[in-house]
DNA sequence: CTTAATTTATACCTATTTGGTATAGTTTTA
DNA sequence: TAAAACTATACCAAATAGGTATAAATTAAG
C-alpha cells in the first residue's frame, strides 16, 4: 500500500519545478542536489515527466526543466500514476481475470476494494501543486 | 499502491470463515480449493492469521481452522496490515529520517501524504467482515 | 565553427520483495 | 497406532524497485 520511491521523488521535483514558475527552468543536477536525488534518477524520472507532457526539457548550454503546465492544473493522481502505473489496489479490482465474479457472479472483497480505490482516486486528485505551495 | 495477493487472499479466507461463523471450522485443503489459493499458500496465510490472533487452529484428524474473534470486529485494516505490514504510503511519512522535515524543518508532500494514509487508514477500518457478509 | 553544458536513448545491474514450494516434524482422534 | 490434520523452517524463482553506465544529440557562447 505504497508508492514507490520514484514517484515520491517524482511528487518533489514536481512541487520543486511549481514553485519556480512555468516560466523559469532547472538543470537536473541543481535539482537532484537540492531534492538529495541521485543526478542519475532524476535525469531518469525528469525523462518520464516530460514524455508525459508533465514537464518541458530545453537541451544545450543553459538548458533544463520547467513545468509545462500550471501547477494548479497538476495534480498528485496524475504525477503517481504517471510514474507507478494505475492505482489498482488488488489485482482483482484491475483484473477481472482474477475475480471471483468470474465464478460466483458475486465478489464482495471486489466491491469493497473498488470502493477504495475510488476514494484514494478521489483524494490524490484534489490535491493540486498550488495548494501544494500554499501550504 | 497496491495490497499483496498475499493480503487479497487472506481478506477471502476470512471471509469464508465468517460465513461459517466462529463456531464452525474447515481444513485448509477445502478452503484453499473453495477460494482458488495454493493449498500450501493458504496454510503459510492461515498461520499467520492464527498467530496474529484472527483465527484458531485445531489440530490433528477433523481439526482445520475457525475465526477467533467475531466478524464485526474484525476489519480490512487488521488483516491487511497483519499480512503486508503498515499502511504507509511512501517512506517519507513512515520513516522520519528519508524526510525533507529534518533538513527544511516543512514538507508538505508529507504532510498532504499523511492525510491520505489517514484517509486510507479510516476506510479499511471502517469495513468490517460482517458488513461484508451482509452484502 | 568548435567546445562545453546540457538533455536523450538504451541498456544494464543488483538487492529486495513477492508468490509459492518442499521437507520433516507434531498433534489428535478414531 | 495409523491417518488426517496443523507447524516450523527453509528454500527458490520471477518480478519489481532503485539505481548506474555509455554513447549520442542538441544548443549557446565565444
Amino acid at each position: 500500500m505504497k508508492i514507490t520511491q520514484e514517484a515520491d521523488y517524482a511528487l518533489r521535483i514536481v512541487l520543486n519545478l511549481s514553485k519556480l514558475g512555468m516560466d523559469n527552468r532547472i538543470d537536473a543536477k541543481s535539482l537532484s542536489e537540492e531534492e538529495r536525488i541521485p543526478t542519475r534518477f532524476t535525469l531518469k524520472i525528469l525523462r518520464k515527466l516530460t514524455q508525459g507532457g508533465i514537464t518541458r526539457a530545453y537541451r544545450g548550454v543553459h538548458g533544463g526543466y520547467a513545468l509545462n503546465q500550471n501547477p494548479q492544473d497538476l495534480n498528485l493522481k496524475i504525477v503517481i500514476e504517471l510514474i507507478d502505473g494505475p492505482i489498482c489496489v488488488n489485482r482483482c479490482v484491475y483484473d477481472k481475470e482474477f475475480c471471483n465474479l468470474k465464478r460466483t457472479n458475486h465478489c464482495s472483497i471486489h466491491h469493497v476494494l473498488g470502493e477504495v480505490k475510488d476514494l484514494l482516486t478521489d483524494k490524490l486528485e484534489s490535491v493540486n501543486f498550488k495548494d501544494l505551495l500554499e501550504k
